[in-house]
DNA sequence: CGCCCCGTATGATCCCGGTCATGGGCCGAA
DNA sequence: TTCGGCCCATGACCGGGATCATACGGGGCG
């Protein structure tokens, strides 16, 4: 049962980067549907023919078993359900059922392959923001993993890097961030900040002076191991 | 100076989705690139007219600011350069130089687009590729939040949900999980898994049985905060 | 039967880092 | 000048979890 209110695009991040005027060529390919807890999206081995965006809801993605049925993925709000099989032109290989009442924005995949081989624009925004997407998403992933002080070393690599003026005693880098400053780059508390740069000036790595930081032993710092 | 050598497909995640067919018809448009430490791959306001791979060395990306430049990201390799610049058909917004010997795989954007207009296999496969690799950085991402205790909580959930079987006294999972298994699926070591099963079966919330886990207070693993 | 391996269990210890409290130096405003 | 804020520094403490060591029970197998 199609339905024609507006599309919730911005809440599908595939479909986001999509400006007003792809949209509206999108939009009329779109059927908007609502499932019941506990109602079939598609079936493991059904052709696929509708690229579904999950908006409101959850779905889970199962594949029967001998004995019982076994749980592949839960999928939420903004998740592609079935968008691979659909991209690859095979059958779905497992089945999507609604674990709550659910929507979903759907588009007849032939449709809408055929709507942007006639405007590549489309295709070239797709991948633009899946490639944005991805690259936030490791440098988060990155940027989270290892210690605090492993964290700190990279972080003044990276100034060192940028800003970094190579003098006699090492190299300075002149920006003056706070303690809490560095504790926020980083993803920590002013205190284990303080804690990490008194350790560094103590051993004479990395100074603290009036307007920036001296970096004395660059070599220090990359020998600074993630420890996890 | 186009080099005709094998092109490193598998270490370029964008396009190891390709398969034998794909690449043969990409790899004639390749070329392999090499740029020596401080070299400029493109400069910001250049028409982007090439999609460049880093698979070798390690690429920053610059901004010119007033004083100093300023570094906007660095990147490693199997890493797109530019990528979004080129497929949004937009100039280069910034400028990337070497950092170290660094080699890419570079396409013409023309010839590329041409290509895959004529083969609208390649970008689904493009399409499904990013997809999925998202779809697995997600969940490795929420996967890797919270205390031990919470990711457990949440495992034993999916679990009640997928195999669980509803009986007299609680929900039964058939499945025989060891705790090492437990630990690999929640990402801690064995023991701190052990740990978290013999408090639950303490205080009667979660019972190891012969062939499977009987679930006893399903709502005291929902009540289990993040913590983090 | 005894031996050994594997999985489970538990305690001791250690480290990292977050939280709390306290104190000192510097500076601008009253 | 004095006072209140802000930033830096440091110590005490605690909790989560990794690591190490040890122990126990049940099988398979010579």
């Amino acid at each position: 049962m199609p339905l024609r209110p507006p599309i919730p695009f911005n809440t599908i991040p595939i479909l986001a980067p999509l400006n007003a005027e792809d949209r509206a060529a999108v939009a009329p390919l779109c059927e908007l549907r609502a499932y019941e807890k506990g109602a079939t999206l598609f079936e493991e081995g059904q052709p696929a023919l509708f690229i579904h965006f999950l908006f409101v809801g959850r779905v889970k993605i199962v594949k029967a078993a001998p004995d019982r049925d076994l749980i592949l993925e839960i999928l939420g709000p903004g998740e592609p359900v079935g968008a691979v099989a659909v991209f690859e032109r095979r059958p779905f290989p497992a089945t999507a059922i609604a674990l709550e009442p659910s929507g979903t924005v759907s588009i007849p995949e032939l449709e809408f392959f055929r709507l942007i081989e006639k405007r590549p624009e489309i295709t070239r925004r797709l991948l633009a923001g899946l490639t944005m997407r991805l690259m936030a998403l490791n440098r988060r992933l990155a940027d989270t993993t290892g210690s605090v002080e492993y964290r700190v070393a990279r972080l003044f690599s990276t100034l060192a890097e940028q800003v970094g003026k190579d003098r006699a005693d090492g190299t300075f880098v002149a920006l003056h961030l706070s303690r809490q400053d560095i504790a926020d780059l980083v993803g920590t508390t002013i205190e284990t900040a303080i804690r990490v740069m008194t350790r560094w000036q103590k051993q004479g790595t990395v100074e603290t002076e009036k307007d920036g930081f001296l970096i004395r032993k660059m070599e220090r710092l990359r020998e600074i191991a993630p420890s996890e």
